[in-house]
DNA sequence: AATAATTTTTAGATTTGTCTAAATTTATTT
DNA sequence: AAATAAATTTAGACAAATCTAAAAATTATT
């Protein structure tokens, strides 16, 4: 089974687009691809004659266990080599997405076990998000962003849900990263907005929006 | 200036053949692509537009100096990827040129800048080639094949010619490698064979075919 | 339930890199 | 120098991934 590198992206587009939505459809898709909905319906064929899709033409689509087996390895590539371009090319968390974009249709797999070994076989990449293990099994901890945890009680911050530049940035000025202890220590009824405690840092207030989107393991 | 993977793959096959050879022909470049001749004149006049190389039909081509440059920023991070797998990820020098001329496609030069320093700058791959510096430029140093060097004067093996894995896996069995000191005691003019001998290893003969293709820094 | 709005699909075209077969140019041989 | 051979190019076609515009199916609205 081989696929081309734009198959690859649609199939790990689904795969996500699957987690976040109750019903992914073919708008939704191209919006996600940036292509037409026409052009998402040319691939879903392809895709379905691969058996990566279950599809029915008017009736929406799935990944089939193929197609999920197949966007784990996508994604435990993507993964890895962002850990590689934070933690060994000493690159920012918030400019290694696309460089990773390419790197992960790179095909060898004795090159992602080569290379996994050489991180030292890491759980989660530098976004906190897990990576899948050769077997596609995903190591899943209990999260809470900091809108939901509860008050007082110190957290490790463990993934950001919206990884954009914009957010990223917001965040490295808070000085908010994985691994960043904290804690709440009020949230304002108002608008939502959370006042937080990083261990010598002064306390300082967030809005809701960050809030949301910043979780932490219990 | 953008280009495919595909131009790129054209691009360095010219810079190679044009090295080895004094006139490079459509068949001998179609040849090396493993593509027909009618491709090659396909993607010479594209090459032309792009200002690459100089193309007048039926009268031949070259690289112009940015085809030049082109070719030896695809050159450097083949290099620099290829010592990346051989040196960290403990690939075998005999099995990297595969997955490096993926790597090779990868655009973002700020990976290879930080590549570069991750590496320590090296100067030359697991082959022995040298690797062109950010500026292109190629350190160069004086070189005899086995063939060719002075007999009982200990040399240092620098490159070698032919990669084949058929090669690497002859001089595995010599207990050759870049680096391997060595001095040549005997050549036999018969059939141009070379006895060598390797520190606390026996005396050994090579064939004249493998000589020709080690290469030593005199 | 009929009509309108939305979503999805089809049909036909475009670009990139390739092909085959035929035509053209250059090189070689008699 | 004419004929033949070899190399190169053109012409037209195809697969992959995309597009636009139009048609079909589904969903929502009155």
């Amino acid at each position: 089974m081989n696929h081309t590198a734009t198959e690859e992206n649609y199939i790990k587009a689904i795969y996500h687009l699957q987690h976040l939505h109750e019903k992914v459809s073919t708008t939704l898709l191209s919006a996600e691809m940036n292509t037409r909905p026409a052009s998402v319906t040319d691939m879903l064929k392809k895709l379905r004659a691969k058996r990566i899709v279950h599809y029915q033409r008017y009736k929406g689509f799935t990944l089939t266990d193929l197609g999920n087996k197949t966007a784990l390895v996508v994604v435990r590539k993507h993964r890895l080599w962002e850990y590689f371009l934070v933690n060994k090319l000493g690159f920012e968390w918030d400019e290694v997405h696309n460089v990773a974009e390419e790197l992960e249709h790179i095909t060898s797999s004795e090159l992602i076990i080569r290379l996994d070994n050489f991180l030292g076989n890491p759980a989660f990449d530098p976004h906190g998000d897990p990576i899948p293990d050769y077997k596609g099994k995903i190591r899943t901890i209990k999260q809470a962003n900091l809108a939901a945890l509860p008050l007082k009680k110190t957290a490790s911050v463990s993934s950001v849900k919206n990884q954009s530049p914009e957010m990223l940035d917001l965040l490295n000025h808070f000085q908010i990263g994985i691994g960043t202890r904290l804690k709440v220590n009020k949230r304002f009824d108002f608008d939502g907005s959370v006042e937080i405690k990083i261990d010598k840092l002064p306390a300082t207030i967030i809005s809701k929006q960050v809030a949301q989107n910043v979780f932490c393991i219990i």
